[in-house]
RNA sequence: GCGCGUGUAGCUCAAUUGGAUAGAGCAUCGGCCUUCGAAGCCGAGGGUUGGGGGUUCGAGUCCCUCCACGCGUGCCA
């Protein structure tokens, strides 16, 4: 019997469904669904009125065909027909308990993933010379917890942090710093940040742009991105250039230099990533420094299999089923971005055989990707070298807006840094911690302000990465401090704030019963197990779809759950002790799917609060 | 102009990808602490799913068409 609840039902279905219809079971799909509503049963199978359709049958004669001659084993308490061929089920206790206990191990019923195929993320998006800010914060948590994701089911993953360490905008900040005569080794991220902005502003002559943008019609947003960075000194930009050439010729100490503000840069991030409980760090650095020698190569491929051609002075390829073509290279013999990632593709897939690579990138980059992805199915590298068709995907996530539902920006205008927002979450935290263990009945009463402090953090990070993760991604959302600490409603503190209790419960409880049987009486008991039965099909659904809100939403109904289990069912003081072996025993395992579900979110889960 | 995306309760969001009476949380109102952590539990009110057509046993979900907002739109990343 296998530990999802579901796939059995599906099977014994798919055979039932096959003997009354005399098709190959394989072929069918029972469309087997938790039930929403408690008086449906347990699971509802919706299958019959579209196979009942066609294959000329009435859906409610057939629903009751295969009811009768499904064997279920042991399975089912009952199974009816209802409504226009819905088939409701319920689930023996017998059955649930012993699933139950098939879960109960250390892999909680997760069984790895049959492919061995690597996983390549890109994520975090870092820019040399320039702070982190909230656009970061979202590449980085969803790309972080996409690799927890696979990770959990024995993928391999490379997390690839494709640095914007290389090329123009690096080449100026070089450029200013050295002239101007700074100490590179004193330097500190706010200088560069200071420069980055300096040289941005004074090296684009871009009044072409504008007026292209104008006849275009482009977006007020992009327009003033523009505005701001005319102001056009040529000689600043071929400065720059000059620059840019040394660096590409080799030259060694500026490439010296050039690997301070690197360091500069990263020491700082690194600083940040670490306070993010994110698992990203130096050996993830592969930025487009890395790809700089390859980019030549990847134009002369392109040329090879006649999929690029020169229009007016670039390099571009075509697609037949759009008319907007890629830039590959510019017609001062330059190379974009495009290419650039047109390189990273090609060593994840052929070098790192990678058959998924996920891009975390905000929506604004859909059609960057949309031709990214084309280009290398032209080119084949949408396989890996063992033949293993591809999944190149995009997770567009939406932005980060203000209050005034604008994009977030301080009162001031500027763009908030992810340092002072992590800090601003990690004070409040702190202080909800800190006036709760003045009650001298708390638990927290008696730490030290270290152990607060640390406590007041993961309740902090844990919540802004729960309102990041759990609400889907596409969508654009407000950030708003408040509720997201809020210690009630879907949160991470409330999570975390259920899970210390179980795991307060428990040790309180002495040792948890390991060949304690379940006992499934009430209600709320077998509503409990029956939620912990999900888990598995939980994690294959947010891996699927590769979006965790789905977790999010299933650990705060399973806490729910828990605490409503909790109100009805005492644990510790019940008087017999089988059932308190089996209620500490629901709770412990609910303690361990709460802690996991948690961990995968990059939320860490503190025993006392 | 063209392309892409979004629109669900006063607010913030879900909806098992076409399934049964559209669900949660905040906020509001009403109950439950001499009993395992009340940062909790139980209950109530609140909806023309932006509008209008269509497809079918069934549509928030698919198709068409308007509307509003956002983003993108050839040598930035």
């Amino acid at each position: 019997m296998s530990t999802s609840v579901q796939q059995s039902i599906r099977e014994s279905l798919q055979r039932g469904f096959g003997s009354v219809l005399e098709l190959p079971w394989s072929d069918i799909d029972p469309i087997v669904r938790k039930s929403q509503n408690p008086e449906h049963g347990d699971f509802q199978a919706n299958g019959a009125m579209g196979l009942g359709k066609q294959n000329g049958l009435n859906p409610k004669v057939l629903a009751q065909k295969v009811v009768d001659e499904t064997d279920f084993g042991n399975l089912v308490e009952s199974a009816e027909v209802a409504g226009p061929g819905f088939i409701n089920i319920r689930l023996t206790d017998e059955a649930v308990v012993s699933m139950l206990h098939m879960m109960d191990t250390c892999d909680l019923g997760i069984k790895p993933d049959k492919d061995m195929h690597p996983v390549a993320i890109d994520l975090c998006g870092v820019n040399v010379a320039k702070q982190l800010h909230v656009g970061h914060l979202r590449a980085t948590i969803i790309g972080d917890t996409l690799a927890r994701l696979y990770e959990r089911f024995g993928r391999k993953v490379y997390r690839e942090n494709h640095l914007g360490d290389w090329g123009l905008p690096i080449a100026m900040v070089l450029e200013r710093l050295l002239s101007e005569n700074i100490n590179l080794d004193t330097l500190s991220l706010d200088d560069l940040n200071i420069a980055y902005k300096e040289a941005q502003l004074v090296a684009k002559d871009d009044v072409r742009g504008i007026r292209a943008a104008n006849n275009l019609l482009a977006g007020p947003h992009r327009l003033a991105e523009l505005e701001e960075q005319n102001g056009g000194a040529l000689d600043a930009q071929s400065a720059a250039k000059k620059v840019l050439n040394s660096l590409q010729q080799g030259d060694k100490e500026l490439l010296n230099n050039w690997q301070k503000l690197i360091d500069c840069t990263m020491r700082s991030v690194f600083t940040s990533l670490e306070l993010l409980n994110v698992k990203i760090g130096p050996e993830n650095n592969r930025g487009e420094s890395f790809y700089r020698d390859k980019l030549g190569g990847i134009v002369e491929e392109f040329f090879d299999k006649g999929f690029a051609e020169e229009d007016d002075g670039a390099i571009v390829v075509r697609f037949e089923k759009r008319n907007r073509p890629m830039l590959i290279r510019k017609s001062d013999g330059g190379f974009l971005y495009a290419t650039t990632d047109l390189a990273a593709i090609k060593f994840r897939t052929q070098e790192l055989g990678a058959d998924r690579v996920v891009y975390v990138v905000d929506a604004r980059q859909r059609d960057h990707f949309k031709d990214l992805f084309d280009a290398a199915s032209l080119m084949g590298w949408d396989k890996t070298t063992d033949g293993c068709p591809v999944e190149l995907v995009h997770i567009p996530f939406g932005s980060v807006l203000g209050e005034d539902k604008k994009p977030l920006k301080t009162r001031s205008g500027s763009n908030v840094t992810l340092d002072s927002l992590l800090q601003e979450a990690v004070d409040r935290g702190t202080t909800e911690v800190m006036s709760r263990s003045k009650n001298p009945k708390s638990p927290t009463h008696n730490m030290s302000k270290e152990e607060l402090e640390t406590i007041g953090r993961q309740i902090g990070i844990g919540a802004i990465k729960y309102a990041d993760l759990s609400n889907d991604l596409v969508r654009d959302y407000v950030f708003d401090m408040e509720r997201m600490v809020a210690f009630d409603g879907n949160t991470g503190p409330y999570i975390q704030y259920a899970c210390a209790r179980i795991t307060s419960l428990i040790k309180k409880g002495g040792v948890v019963d390991d060949d304690a049987i379940i006992i499934l009486h009430e209600p709320k008991e077998r509503e409990l197990a029956l939620q912990l039965l999900q888990y598995n099909n939980v994690l294959q659904d947010t891996v699927k779809h590769l979006e965790p809100h789905r977790l999010c939403t299933w650990l705060f109904e399973l806490t729910e759950t828990f605490n409503s289990f909790y109100q009805s069912c005492p644990v510790l003081k019940v008087e017999c002790e089988t059932v308190r072996a089996s209620r500490l025993k629901l709770s412990e395992l609910t303690r361990r799917v709460v802690v996991d579900g948690l961990d995968i979110l990059g939320i860490e889960s503190p025993n006392q609060m």
